[in-house]
DNA sequence: CTGTTGAGTGAACATACGTACACTGAAAGT
DNA sequence: ACTTTCAGTGTACGTATGTTCACTCAACAG
């Protein structure tokens, strides 16, 4: 059993990883103002004092999973928009992406549905801040989509904020409801429904009426 | 100064009102599995230990916030559905009825926005039956409603969820857009209009295309 | 080969935590 | 008048907290 010679800048990234694994998991059952460095330490199997060397603080950890939570939500999002803007099939191929997505990032999507409300004032700001970017890049796809040309910026904005709502509502009952698959399918198709009732209303709404 | 005489179960209930108002303002910074009951007493003004004269633990605590949460949150939707039921200006209504009830309780929102996502299992779960609870009684609501006959009950509970999300939403960001006259008013108004998307969404539907 | 850097150590601190226990004293019941 | 009840007290405990400081020792730069 010989050990690798790893480089300092590779060790040091790897405590680091450990570090916001070791945060994701413990914030799962809880919230991140409830975890403590002392605990996050043990669990990563370093001394309390050596977390400083990667973070100033607990809030500062936060922020970076909140970095790296909305990083590996774009890329789903990038999934969404490639392939043709087709409205047939638009929705049940959106709504799968992010059930898929909710399945793979698991951890992430909790963290981010919990610090939302829950997380430290900062950490909350950056998720707001987020979410809203989702909601101008959304706008900009709708307008892109066929049938759109009358409707206000202001309505665009508003339609969106509605759709990223209910997609955000989506994903949380989905984390709620693991491991029952009956009741996942059942959330799946609720979502669907909404997003084509929404859409019904938008197709038949008139701006500034 | 004569100290007015008084009886011993409203001494006990004066103490409890104070310590739950106590956890609910210091949860406002924060949340419920952050604060310690050794806080809350001090709040209180009481030793530690009398806590548990009271409550068994801050779960305990929690869910007695939600019970009271929640029964304020019942005299609100009574008084939507007071009056008529005319479709025209019902959307008006219930999000100012909606607006003013996060004004007068504010606390209580805050306390169920927050805890929804990050509070104590138990206490995520009381919460969740209660919007559900809402959720159901929106629906009956709605197939009371001229235009909905044609409407499946799977549909209607669809709809209902939808609608509820929504409004949640508004209530979280009116919440955080505090001191900001401005943009509370931006957001009311997006909530009227994301209102009527969906209802004319709803008028154009038909159940099982 | 030599000196510097810096991730991780280990001891120590003041403070906060939940909870057990024996207590007081005034209101309520008899 | 007496006894009972029980909200609130005070002490004490073992444990957990954030942060300080001086330290080690392997990877790195010269």
């Amino acid at each position: 059993m010989v050990a690798e010679p790893i480089s300092r800048v590779q060790r040091k990234e790897r405590t680091r990883r450990a570090i916001l694994d070791a945060a994701l998991e413990l914030s799962d059952e809880s919230t991140l103002a409830a975890i403590s460095l002392r605990q996050v330490a043990k669990q990563v199997g370093i001394v309390p004092t050596a977390f400083y060397r990667h973070f100033d603080s607990i809030e500062a950890l936060g922020l970076a999973l909140v970095d790296e939570a909305f990083a590996s939500l774009r890329t789903m999002i990038r999934e969404i928009r490639r392939g043709d803007p087709a409205l047939a099939d638009i929705v049940d191929r959106s709504v799968g992406v992010l059930v898929d997505h909710v399945h793979e990032q698991r951890a992430h999507f909790l963290f981010i549905a919990r610090e939302r409300a829950a997380g430290p004032p900062g950490v909350r700001d950056a998720i707001r801040h987020q979410i809203e970017l989702f909601e101008r890049e959304l706008a900009t796809d709708l307008a892109r989509l066929p049938g759109t040309d009358s409707w206000s910026a202001e309505d665009l904005r508003v339609l969106s904020n509605l759709i990223v709502t209910a997609m955000v509502a989506t994903a949380e009952s989905i984390l709620s409801a693991a491991g029952r698959p009956d009741v996942e399918k059942q959330l799946v198709e609720q979502a669907r429904t909404q997003l084509r009732m929404v859409l019904v209303g938008a197709l038949n709404w008139q701006s500034k009426p």
